[in-house]
DNA sequence: GGGGGCCGGGAGAGCGCTCTATGCCCCCGG
DNA sequence: CCGGGGGCATAGAGCGCTCTCCCGGCCCCC
């Protein structure tokens, strides 16, 4: 690549236009002649030009980028910073995020600058990437209820939408599941099922959806005549689900129903039951939640509460276009509903 | 933010020297007195200024923004696209690589930009978007040996570094693995443990990576007395490993040792086998390959042969970075040596 | 037939930064 | 005491684009 660049100077002389003409064509706005439209066209085809956006973000103040930002808990150590990304996308959730945050994104040219926040610097790096402009804003999936990026953010009056509402309120839009109705779906179809010794596994304390799935569930299952339902915590991974049924399975090995907070857990949960002997959905139903793909691949195939994530990604996706377009100022809260995927597990 | 974002005008005046100087202690060159510099830090800091990339990249030409393409075989259909980018991380190996380019970029302020190519329209964008200069060059990962787009990145004259060797030859630069030593290590291992009858589960024959951990394979174990070696064709998917062992296990019941080209055909493979009542490795000592997260997580966990995909990935960045910045010109090749990690699958 | 509005196009001023050319000042040697 | 040189800062010219004026011509209406 020796030779230059073509510039919109190029084009205009080519086209026996001035530099405004050529651009009013590139960009579609304003009232310009046919003819002169198609001359310019051809002058660009000819001259194979391109527009270079530095130059463009320069004067439009944007820059079609967004950040997608992993953001992590406290202080990870320098060794960990590596395995972090790995680690993140080891759960499928975040491919689910990433493809529905690439689709809405697409068909616009924007595209996603992947970030990763797991530790103080990073956080700063973020800020800084944002206010150095470049890009128009975050797109903020935390991993951790104390994340502390969202305030930092807002502080710095940087447009970011999150996805789940955080623990601590912040002047950020965010998205999020009705999950105490996905707590209700779940124990409405172990009901069903006419399971009567009925356990869950839930999701870290810490977090606000593990709280209202629990909710959610207990309460429908009070309702429906089960005012006990023990409860292990589990961490969201496959092996803190085997511990978490492990420990119910000793305490209550006359479980007939089981509801884990999200399906690595709950294929944990299944590992568990099978090797102690039980069958599921025979002996044992198992709900999971999530509907990601391992529901699909686990076995026996997990009834699972679907989170329609791709759909909440680019949800996220079009709040923070419209932020960063002025169109909408105030934060604001999206709420999805959950929707339960009936396979063999329950 | 409704205040302007300060200038290196502005960090001038309130520094009382001219832009000249702040922009040479920012970007930390040439002799400055150290007491101006002091002068101009404590400025930068009042104002609180962050320079402004796209003014800087339009002098400079460079961006620090790598475009990281997972780039797809011929035309997906418009549906399936959103599906692309969740399908591409289900496999944990992009997590890996995402890790490893991320470890290189980040303590170089660089940041990597996530394109998806699966269609003839997203190839252009891409090589529109590198045109434009968003992006320094890109780090390509092809899922699909026919992958038209290294070629027109090449003939673009755009810089670029592939992960793996593309089967048409392309003047770009490329990481690879010695794949047919893989295959080796694999063999090796089940000589070792004395298996007799050995089966192999292959990737896909298209795939040249496929071809050479197979050739290794059974050169190797037909060096170790085993001319003949049954082989069923899998598509690095755990439904493809379920199938071919599936077959493989109908045809050879008395199989000792299974090579599966990746870990998670060893994981379907290891899923037949204890559903057929085998037990792994007692039965059937089973081998993966790319030592990915699912070696662990997979009952039992699997023997694997390791591909350092983060360094892989890392040297892909610091080979682009070196080309982007002219340090080097002529493509390249480098080759990465797997290794055999032991667990408990065979 | 003349004036005002409107439409299509051009000129030029920046956007915020880098970097070359230039100038100032001080120190040193003659 | 003067000329020369080197260290250190400044001035200013762009980088390629957008966008606000502004101007010329045409149409329409009175």
């Amino acid at each position: 690549m020796n030779r230059q660049a073509p510039t919109l100077e190029d084009v205009a002389r080519e086209a026996g236009v001035s530099r405004a003409t050529v651009s009013r064509v590139v960009n579609g706005v304003r009232n310009v002649d046919p003819a002169i439209q198609d001359l310019v066209r051809l002058a660009i085809e000819r001259t194979g030009y391109a527009p270079n956006r530095a130059a463009r973000s320069l004067v439009t103040r944007r820059t079609g980028t967004v950040a997608l930002v992993v953001s992590g808990a406290g202080d990870t150590s320098e060794e960990e910073q590596n395995a972090f990304a790995a680690r993140v996308f080891a759960d499928p959730f975040f491919g689910r995020v990433v493809g529905g945050v690439v689709g809405f994104l697409r068909p616009r040219s924007m595209h996603p600058v992947l970030m990763f926040a797991e530790s103080p610097e990073a956080r700063q790096e973020v800020v800084r990437y944002l206010r150095q402009g470049n890009a128009d804003g975050a797109l903020v999936v935390s991993t951790h209820p104390d994340d502390p990026l969202p305030a930092l953010l807002a502080e710095a009056g940087l447009p970011a939408v999150l996805f789940a509402r955080p623990v601590r309120p912040v002047a950020l839009s965010h998205v999020d599941l009705a999950h105490w109705d996905g707590g209700r779906l779940a124990a409405e179809r172990l009901l069903a099922r006419g399971c009567r010794k009925v356990a869950t596994v839930s999701g870290p304390w810490a977090v606000a959806a593990s709280q209202e799935r629990l909710a959610g569930f207990r309460d429908t299952m009070a309702r429906g005549g089960h005012p006990y339902v023990p409860v292990a915590e589990g961490g969201f991974t496959l092996d803190s689900g085997v511990a978490a049924m492990t420990t119910l399975l000793a305490q209550h090995p006359d479980v007939e129903g089981v509801f884990a907070a999200n399906d690595l857990m709950a294929q944990g949960v299944c590992q568990v039951l099978r090797e102690r002997g039980r069958r599921v959905p025979e002996d044992v139903a198992v709900v999971g939640f999530d509907d990601s793909s391992v529901a699909a691949t686990c076995r026996p195939p997990l009834t699972s509460v679907r989170q329609p994530v791709e759909d909440m990604a680019a949800a996220m996706a079009r709040l923070l276009d419209e932020h960063v377009r002025g169109l909408r100022t105030d934060p604001v809260a999206v709420l999805f509903e959950p929707e339960l995927v009936v396979r063999e597990s329950a």
